[in-house]
This record gives C-alpha cells, structure tokens and sequence, in this order.
RNA sequence: GGGCUCAUAGCUCAGUUGGUUAGAGCGCAUCCCUGAUAAGGAUGAGGUCGCUAGUUCGAAUCUAGCUGGGCCCA
C-alpha cells in the first residue's frame, strides 16, 4: 500500500479548494486555531475589521483587500498569536437609502415621509442584507478567515448604544455643538452630502458665466453717468440673494470708461481690463487705478434691489470698539456701518478668471459663509447681519424671491435670470463655463449646490496637535502616507459636521427641552427609560405587536425612538424631546473598536476592550484615508487619547497608549482598475468578476497574484491573464514538484515511507541534513534562509518581498534541486544517496506548506493533508490541518552562504556554456569534446572542479577543464568599484579610478592573487587598493565560442569529430523519434518499429546506433523500409533528407 | 485652482541608505528536453529610467521647474 495518497493526474485548483473549505468547515479548524492559542493564553494579535457596506456585489477589489486582511492575521496565528477576528457590517447611511428609494421609485424627503418612516426604515434594513450572501460567499472561497457569526453591526442597538456613549461623553465635555454649515445639499433629497460622496459626483458641464454691473450708490469719483463694480458669479441664481461684494485688497483695480459716450463706468481689476475689453467687445480706458484696499465700503445696489435691499438696504449696525489701527479693515473709524452691499476685502479673490470682484451670496458658498462669519465678528451684536436666503431647502426660490422666480428649481431660472439683467442693462457679458461640478452620484441628473444648514459638530480641531502626534507612530505603508495625504488631512483639520438629515442612521442621542431649548445626551436606552415621566414606548411596543418580526434593534432608532420624550429638568411641564438628526454613518464605522463590543455597556466590553486597543493592524484601500483611518484616529483620540477626561470613562485604568494609535500599522491599498486602465465599473464590465475567476483558476491564485505581483499600494490593472500567470509561475510549478515526488515516492520500485510528522519514527534511510549530499544540503539551506527572510518580511507586513523570496525558492527547488535530482530518485537501486533525496524533498515540501499557509491557504493545505496526514503514513497524531501548525523558524546552521555562492556559480557557468554554444550554433544535442571554464578569481577553482562533471552533462561537453589562465581566450579588464572607493576617496574617486584603469590588467590580476592588494599612484601618492575596491573583469576575446558570467568565461570547443559527428545524428534521430511518439500520443512502454528512410551515409550512422536508438525510444526493431500504411514523416537531419514512420508493435 | 502620488523594455511591474553593465514575468525570436509530459527548461533581441536644469567625484534614485496620468480636495 503506498503511503502517500496519489494525486489526480491533473491538479484541479477549483476542486481541491472546494474540498479544503469543506473539510476546514466541518472540523472548524478556523475556529480549532483560535482556540489552540486561547488555551495556550497566547499574546493577543488585534486586527479590526473595516465594516463593508454590504450594499452591492464585491468586486475585485474588494478580494484584495479581504485577502490582504487575511494574510497577516493568519501569519501571526501561525507564529502563536491569538488573533480574533470579528467580522462587521456598514448598515446605515444615505446610500441604503438612496438603494431603498429607487426600489420605491421616490426621490425627496417629503415622499419618504408620505411613504411612512417606518415602513421605509424597515426597507432599509433588509435592503442591507440582501447582498450579505454574497459577500459571505466571496468571504468564504477566498479563504478569508474571520468570523462571520458573531458579526458586529452598526445598527444593532448595542452597537448603536456604544456609539451614544461615545456621543455623550463628548457633549458633556462640550465637544459636542450647533452651528451653520454650507454644505454640498443634495436638494430633492433634502440632505447633505458627505465630502466623499461629492467626490464621486463630479461632472463636467457648462455653466452660464456672467458679468453683472453692480452700480455705485455712491463714490469719490465725480461722474455725471454710471459707474458700477462689473462683479462676476457663475451661480446667476445666487444674485438674488446678494449681500456683498468682494475684492482682495492687494490686487490692484481700475475705473475705466466703458465706450466713449461718457454714460458708463466700471470697476475691474487692473491686469484684466484688456481681456475683458476683448472679450465683452467693449472700449475700456483707464481711468484711475487703486488697491483693492481703497474700495472697501463701497456701496452699490444689488441687482435685485426689490428683494431685500429694498427693506434693509438703509440699515445699519454697531460695530465693535475697536482701536482703528488694530482693526485692520477700512471704515474702522466709523461706529456704524450697513448690514450689506458694500464692498468686503477677501483673500480668495483672484484675478485666474472673472473680473476681479465677486459676488457674495454667504448662504450658498463655504468661502462666503466664512467672509459672512467673519464680518459678523466686527459688530456688537453677532445676529446684526442677517444671513439672506431666498431658496428653500428644496430648491425652489423662496417667497423672498421675485414673482417671476417663486416655487422655480434654481439652476432651471439661471437663463431667466440672465435674460431680465439683459433687459434690465445690468449684463455686460455673458459667456458658457465648462468645468466640474457635483452632482448627486446616486440621483444623476440631481445637480448639488451650496447651501447653509445648522448642522452639529465635533470639536476635532481642538485636538489637530494630538491627533499628529498619534499619527506620528503609525507604520503606514507606504510610507508617504503619513506625512503625505493623511498628514496633510489632518494638519487641515476642521470640526467634523456630525449630523445628518435624514432617517437611517445613528439617532443623535440629544433630548431638548421645549421650553427652554436647554439639551442633554442619553448614553443608552436604559438610561432614557429612567428619566422622569418617560413617554412614548408604546409607539414601538405597538409597532412590535403588530408585526413580531421587526428586529427588536429598530427601538433606538427612528421614528420610534423619536416618540421617546421625558419631564424637563429645566422647565416645569415641558417635555424633552430629541433632536431630529441621526449621524455621519462614518462616524459609526470609526467607533467600532469600542462598539463593536457593545463597549461599555455590554458585561465584559470594557475587559475585552482592553486588550483589544489599540489594534496592531489594519488595512482598507486608499479612499478610506478621509474615512476609517480618519474616523479611528479621530474618535479614539477624542474618547481616549493623552487629553482625555477620566472621569467621563467607565474604566479610569483603561489603556492610554503613548503611541501608534489606534493602530499600530496600516497598509494603504491601491485602488484596482479594470482592463482598459480605467476605474472598474460594472457597466462597461472592464473586469473579470470574483466568481469567474475562482471558478476558472481558484482563489489561491487570485490571493496568490494580489500578494506577489506587485506592491499592494500600486494601483493595479486587473487583469486574468496577469492572474493565470503568476499561477503558473508558482502554484503549477510547486504543484509539479510536489506530484514529481509522490509519484516517485509511491513508485513500485521504492515505496518511500516519509516516517511520522514528529520524527519519531524517522523516514527510510534517513540521516541528519549535515550527512546528505552537496545539493540536497543546499536546497535545506535556501529553505531555512528562505524562512528566515519570509519571517522578516512579515514581521514587517511586506508581503511583496515575502512572496518574492518564496517564488524565488520554488524556483529553485523546480529549476535546479529537482532537475539536478531526478537520476537520484529514477535509479533501480535503493542506496542512501536516493533516500537522502526522498527525505530532503519530503522535509522540503511539508515546510513548504507551511510557509505558504497564509499566503494560500488551500493549496498549503492540499500539499500537507497529502505529506502528513496521508492514511499510509499512520499519522494521527500530527495536527490536523496546516492552519493549526506552528510557522516554520530558520535553523541559521543549516544556511551555507559559501554553497549557496558557488551552486549560484554553478548555474552561472551552465548558463554561460549554453550562451556559448547558442552563439556557435551548436545545439546541445550535439556533443562536443571539450570546454573551458576561465574563473576570474581561484578560490572557488577547487569547489567548482569537483561539479565539472555536473557542469559536462547539462552541457553535453565530455571534458570540462578550470582554469585561472585563459589569456589565449579571454582579455582582462581593471575597473574601479566605486561603492567602496567612492566613501573612502571622495572627490579623488575619479583620480583613482582613472589610475585603477590604466593598469595592466594582467598583472594587477596576479598581484592580487598574490599580495592581495595592488597599488596605483594618484597624485604622487601611492595607493594600495584590495581585491574589494577594484574589478578584474574577463572578456571573451573574439573569434572563440565563448560567453560570458559573472566572474567567469566558458569557452567551448568548436571542433566536431566524425565520432562526435555520429553521435550527434544519432541523438537527431532520437529527438525525432521521440517527438513522433508524443505526437501519436504513445503510453511510455509502448513498443514500436522503426522505419528509415533516408541516404547511405545517414543509414550507416543509425544502422551502427541500433542499440541505442532502441533503449531510447523502446523500439524493437528498425528497417530501412517505407512505412507500410500511412505517412511516414519527413525531415532533414543535419542537411540528409530522411523520411521516418512508426508503427506500435 | 490646491495637496498627495505616479511616469523604468511592446505589456504588467520590481529597483533597499546615490556607486558607473538598470532587473523580473508575459509577449516575441531561436533552441533544448520528451519518464514532472495537455508539463518543463535555455538563450537572445528589446530601455537616452517622461522632459529640462541643478546638487554631487558619481543621479533611475536627491532638489526645482515643466509635461502627462491617477487620487483627494476646491
């Protein structure tokens, strides 16, 4: 009975994959692993998941980073660690919703709430699930070990709960506040959009570009006509609402006369006059100019004086009592000032486009917004200055607005609006502006526009020095990261806009008195049904009764819990009701490490999360750079960092960790794009889906591909071929080599016993590596290096190196230890030499595996259940799966770097030896007498000449002779190496290298045989230089067939005789026969006849090579015959016409 | 418009702290092996390292500018 089970004649990745993940489920060696670390009380390895929104189908790029989250976790399992791994799920947030309207076929709020906030809340929550299964499957087949049972998931109401702790924590430390916010408003959705979600909408578009006069209501300058600013705004809509206009102080203006009919003038910015002047097709003479500085306060009538000019336009405010010089701004010698249309000094004026003075509109521009706050400061009253707002949240111009506009979409009145300035005389030019825009990326054809809401936030620029300061400790890779984009997202950090307008999401935990508008935080829904005179429950104990089947979670949320009111504290008989916002679903997904405990709510949380804080990796691609890394830092930071409150805290002893926080590294992926180098996109379908490729190729491949084909942050094409191949190179090739040896091994004539997995009952004839052969001592040598540097890699989490070393020792156990052994195992005779092959690749394999476990997790475990757990092999005691073996440690004894140089050397020199007989054309199937083998330096000579038979048979040469002295073949070179004289000469190197290159080669070669050193003269002073800091370089001289290695020169001989003449026929004869046989598709024993065709000369050779043209090709007879049936084949052999034929005994 | 990042062979990508002959795989060409066989292997051709200037004894590598792509933000 053979002891290793057989192998199918061709490996089918798919299928061994599925009865991997069969076996590993039905053993549950996942969870099997983590409990063989929990017994032993192993160190904890923490990894967070970033939770996936789970609303669409995984796509490529999603298995990068699931399998770049599978790697380390894994490797660190391997090594001892205990590393759980709790899987979650992103369930709110506005793309559930916007999924769930689509479903309904609604649009705004006011149809969701039509449609009734409970049912559609309801929606929400299978919407989220219904794309689980798939991602639980994508999860599965790639090998992706994490657990999926115990799943966080954000709307769940510990979750939810954990997070209102964090909110409460902060409110009570005034961290937590109200305040204005334009935002990118998503107007018949009625909400904001997060900056991300902006960003995905960008569209190019024409715009209308309009230059509008502004007119002066007074001046400094006399002038009987008009004379206006010329302000430029591509939002003609917004000039409804103007309340200012801007220059930048430094910018220099000018007043120019507009056509000579002295009826108009205009004010532009200096350096624009001409452009404009060509562009509107106007005469512009320049006045005067001044600095922008000098306009300030200017007034003007807006263009639409009737909206709010009309009431307000007179009416002035008190400013502060500020000394003037100190106020910086002109007028500050006045007391009062109008509220409005006057000319303001802003910094982002610029002069790239327009005119040079901008319209302000502060309800529908950030920039604005903050020109509108900052000129608030100035006055005594901060409410002085109204903010003007003549569009409702919906879109549509207000009431404020002129008749013509009321009730309109905005954008849809721009042309209207340009037509009555026309008619009005108020355009001066009007022009189309291409450029991007947002629009909603889940409603398209939804255009977005500024403007201002109250909106809460979180004082995160309080803590911008803090969060660097923990920034500063994490291992991003790459690199840049940290300084680069990360680091500049934070430097610029602003408040994070906390809440949202909307329905499915984290409610905000604020009850407000009706009354008194005085607030307070609820930590948890415990908390809430304490407070005094609680009402409201029924709302959702109703909802539970009339359908059972709601989750029981749908409680914290809306619109049940904001039925939830209670007695104020502040105010007798008034009633505390919430808030109606819920939060930044990103927010949630930052809180995890906490809530995903149910943190500190849950019996147990505030253990657990002390030990799982901070995390010692994570990994998401590079969009998440504004959104979980940040949302992690920031949210931990504030909760837990060096200025947090103690007393706020449930635990005062919870970790404070000095740095790396919270989270120790951070691999930043790249984004995928798809085969036509564009981003992926499911309907152009420029990529081949997950499935696809598992089915085809499996998902080892894919994990395989991902980890070794380039660096993980490189944006990467994704493409199937580039997956079949990096297959090939390493998964095939190993899989070759792993059916090489249990075929051999299993052979009738060796029945190899491997021995137990523990070495207590050793394999056949085995003995200690240091015993066994040259080859077989090397190949333990690259192993163990290559475990060595694998570890190392890892250690580091760079898996791109770490792969590199392992395809490199595939490479090398296929190409070369295999190669070079297969005589060994192919023998009849059973000697040591052949059981010290069979060991060796046995011990190679099984470690193999393991080093491989966590890169590709299946095919490590079909090569191990097949070496170790084998029935034949009486194994039962060795563990049960590969997952749950210890990764291999280097035994540093075992590596020779002196064998490894001179078997590099080996190969170098059979490679060379092909070269030279390539550029001879002499085929290897013809032999040749002899060759040389020219070594620039002597002391691998004697190792080197002890393998010129090795180096002979993969040559095909019959005499192979070294030597030092090859002066009739090869010509010497000196050259400086300038790694090693460069440090110590520095400027001189040049110098020196110019004396190094005009010595003789020759002699400066025996004297450093000979003394080691050799001198040069530079600059009058003499130099001695070591082997180390010069070059002797051999060069084939021409005319001999000879090639090149690095530190060595083959030269073989040309020279055929007739015997090496007929022996190359003869091998002619057998290649041809050989390929017939293959071609006929021929078992290996088939029996053949052989008939030749051909001239006497050529029938002499094979009529005298009978013997071994039929040991080589299994013939039992040749004739010079035709062939009786069929076509025989016909060939020139060495310039003789033959004609062959075969036929199956 | 701003920040970050990238640009190396026909393609996809490596290139460690600057060191003088820049690498791999695929593809291509030529060839080998025919008992790992619907496999395996070898050799070769192919690059002014995006452009320009600078720093340096020495630049694919460092600096600045430019050109072009990507991402993020306006």
């Amino acid at each position: 009975m053979p002891k290793l089970d057989s192998l199918p004649a061709k490996f089918d990745f798919p299928a061994a994959e599925r009865d991997a993940r069969r076996f590993w489920e039905e053993s549950e060696i996942f969870q099997k692993s983590l409990e063989q670390r929990r017994s032993e009380n192993a160190e904890h390895f923490v990894f967070y998941e970033g939770p996936p929104t789970a609303n669409g189908l995984p796509h490529p790029g999603h298995c990068l980073t699931r399998v770049m989250k599978d790697l380390f976790p894994r490797y660190q399992t391997m090594c001892g660690k205990l590393v759980e791994r709790k899987a979650g799920w992103d369930t709110h947030g506005l793309p559930v919703e916007v999924e769930v309207c689509k479903e309904l076929g609604i649009h705004t709020k006011e149809e969701i709430e039509a449609y009734g906030v409970e049912r559609f809340v309801k929606l929400c929550i299978e919407s989220v699930f219904r794309y689980t299964r798939e991602w639980e499957e994508l999860t599965n087949r790639l090998g992706f070990w994490v657990n999926l049972d115990e799943a966080y998931v954000t709307f769940h109401q510990s979750y939810v709960e954990s997070v209102w702790w964090g909110l409460k924590t902060l409110y009570e430390r005034d961290l937590l506040y109200q305040g204005h916010k334009v935002v990118w408003w998503w107007a018949q959705g009625g909400t904001a959009l997060s900056q991300g979600e902006v960003g995905e909408g960008y569209r190019d578009v024409d715009d209308p570009s309009i230059y509008v006069r502004f007119p002066l209501v007074d001046g400094p300058d006399a002038f009987e006509g008009r004379t206006s600013l010329l302000v430029w705004t591509t939002t003609p809509w917004t000039l409804v609402s103007n309340h200012f206009a801007a220059v930048h102080p430094e910018i220099e203006y000018a007043l120019c006369d507009e056509g000579d009919d002295g009826e108009e003038r205009l004010w532009v910015a200096k350096d624009l006059v001409e452009a404009l002047a060509k562009k509107t097709k106007r005469k512009l003479t320049v006045v005067r100019t001044c600095k922008g500085a000098d306009l300030l306060g200017l007034r003007y009538e807006p263009p639409f004086p009737g909206v709010y000019y009309g009431e307000m336009g007179e009416r002035t405010a008190k400013l502060k009592r500020v000394p003037e010089e100190a106020s910086g701004l002109a007028g500050g010698g006045a007391t009062e000032l109008p509220i409005g249309w006057r000319v303001l000094a802003a910094d982002f004026v610029t002069i790239d486009a327009g005119s040079g003075l901008v319209h302000e509109a502060p309800a529908f521009g950030e920039v604005d917004f903050d020109l509108l706050q900052q000129e608030r400061a100035r006055f005594e009253a901060f409410d002085a200055i109204p903010l003007l707002c003549a569009v409702k949240p919906d879109g549509s111009f207000s009431d404020d607005a002129p008749p013509a506009y009321r009730g309109r979409w905005v954008k849809e009145a721009d042309k209207d609006i340009t037509r009555e300035l026309k008619d009005r005389g108020l355009l001066v030019h009007h022009e189309v502006y291409h450029h991007p825009y947002p629009f909603c990326p889940r409603a398209e054809d939804d255009a977005l526009i500024q403007y201002a809401r109250k909106s809460w936030f979180v004082r995160t620029s309080a803590f911008k020095d803090e969060f660097l300061r923990n920034n500063a400790g994490i291992k991003w890779l790459p690199e840049h990261i940290r300084d680069g984009r990360f680091g500049d997202f934070l430097r610029n950090n602003v408040d994070w806009a906390l809440s949202r307008e909307r329905f499915w999401g984290t409610p905000l935990p604020i009850w407000r008195c009706e009354a008194t508008g005085k607030m307070e935080a609820a930590g948890c829904y415990d908390e809430l049904l304490a407070k005094p005179d609680v009402a409201g429950t029924e709302v959702w104990d109703a909802a539970k009764a009339a359908d059972p089947d709601l989750p029981d979670h749908l409680r914290v949320h809306k619109p049940y819990i904001d039925a939830v009111t209670y007695a104020s504290p502040f105010a007798d008989g008034a009633r505390m009701r919430r808030v109606p916002e819920v939060i930044d679903c990103w927010w949630d997904a930052g809180s995890m490490p906490f809530a995903q405990w149910g943190f500190p709510h849950v019996e147990g949380s505030i253990d657990t999360f002390k030990w799982a804080f901070p995390a010692n990796f994570i990994s998401e691609a590079l969009d998440q750079t504004r959104g979980w890394f940040y949302g992690l830092l920031a949210i931990s930071t504030l909760l837990f960092g060096e200025t947090r409150d103690d007393a706020k805290l449930p635990a005062p002893d919870l970790p404070r960790p000095e740095t790396a926080f919270p989270y120790n590294a951070c691999i930043v992926l790249g984004l995928l794009l798809g085969e036509d180098r564009l981003k992926m996109s499911k309907r152009t379908k420029n990529y081949r889906e997950p499935t696809y490729i598992f089915d085809q190729l499996g998902a080892d491949a894919m994990r395989w591909y991902f980890f070794s084909a380039q660096t993980p942050w490189t944006g990467v094409v994704f493409q199937e071929k580039a997956i079949q191949e990096a297959q090939r190179e390493f998964l095939v090739r190993l899989q070759n080599v792993w059916n090489f040896y249990v075929l051999n091994a299993n052979g009738d004539n060796d029945q190899f016993d491997p021995g137990s997995h523990d070495g207590a009952r050793k394999g056949t004839g085995w003995r200690a590596p240091g015993e066994r052969s040259e080859l077989d001592r090397w190949i333990l040598g690259e192993l163990h290096r290559t475990t060595r540097d694998v570890r190392a890699a890892l250690d580091r989490f760079e898996n791109f190196p770490a792969a590199g070393h392992l395809n490199d020792f595939v490479d090398a156990l296929s190409n070369w230890y295999l190669r070079r052994s297969r005589d060994r195992f192919w023998r009849s005779e059973k000697d040591q030499d052949k059981w010290d092959a069979y060991n060796t690749i046995h011990e190679v394999l099984v470690a193999t595996a393991k080093l491989i476990a966590p890169f590709t997790p299946f095919f490590a475990e079909s090569v191990y259940q097949n070496l170790v757990r084998s029935a034949g092999l009486g194994n039962a005691g060795a563990p049960e799966s590969v997952h749950l073996c210890d990764y291999p440690t280097a035994d540093e004894s075992l590596i020779d770097d002196r064998l490894a140089t001179e078997m590099d050397l080996v190969r170098q020199v059979v490679s060379a030896g092909r070269a030279a007989r390539t550029g001879a054309k002499l085929r290897v199937r013809q032999p040749l007498q002899r060759c040389e083998v020219i070594l620039g330096r002597k002391e691998h000579a004697e190792w080197l000449g002890r393998h010129a038979e090795l180096i002979g048979a993969e040559l095909n040469i019959r005499e192979v002779e070294l030597t030092t002295a090859g002066e009739e073949y090869v010509t010497y070179s000196i050259k400086a190496n300038f790694k090693a004289l460069g440090p110590r000469f520095g400027k001189k190197v040049q110098a020196v290298a110019k004396a190094v290159a005009a010595l003789d080669a020759a002699e400066a070669r025996r004297s450093l045989g000979e003394a080691g050193a050799v001198e040069v003269e530079v600059d009058g002073a003499k130099e001695s230089l070591s082997g180390d800091e010069v070059e002797v370089r051999l060069d084939a001289k021409p005319g001999w067939s000879a090639a090149q290695a690095r530190g060595a020169v083959v030269v073989v001989s040309t020279e055929l005789t007739d015997e090496l003449r007929t022996e190359g026929l003869l091998n002619e004869v057998v290649h041809h026969v050989q390929g017939m046989r293959k071609d006929a598709a021929l078992d290996y024993n088939a029996r053949i006849k052989l008939f030749v065709e051909t001239d006497d000369e050529l029938w002499t050779v094979v009529d005298g090579g009978r013997a071994a043209i039929e040991a080589e090709c299994q013939v039992d007879a040749i004739e010079r015959a035709a062939a009786p049936g069929g076509e025989p084949k016909s060939v020139k052999i060495e310039g003789h016409a033959t004609k062959l034929a075969i036929a199956v005994v």
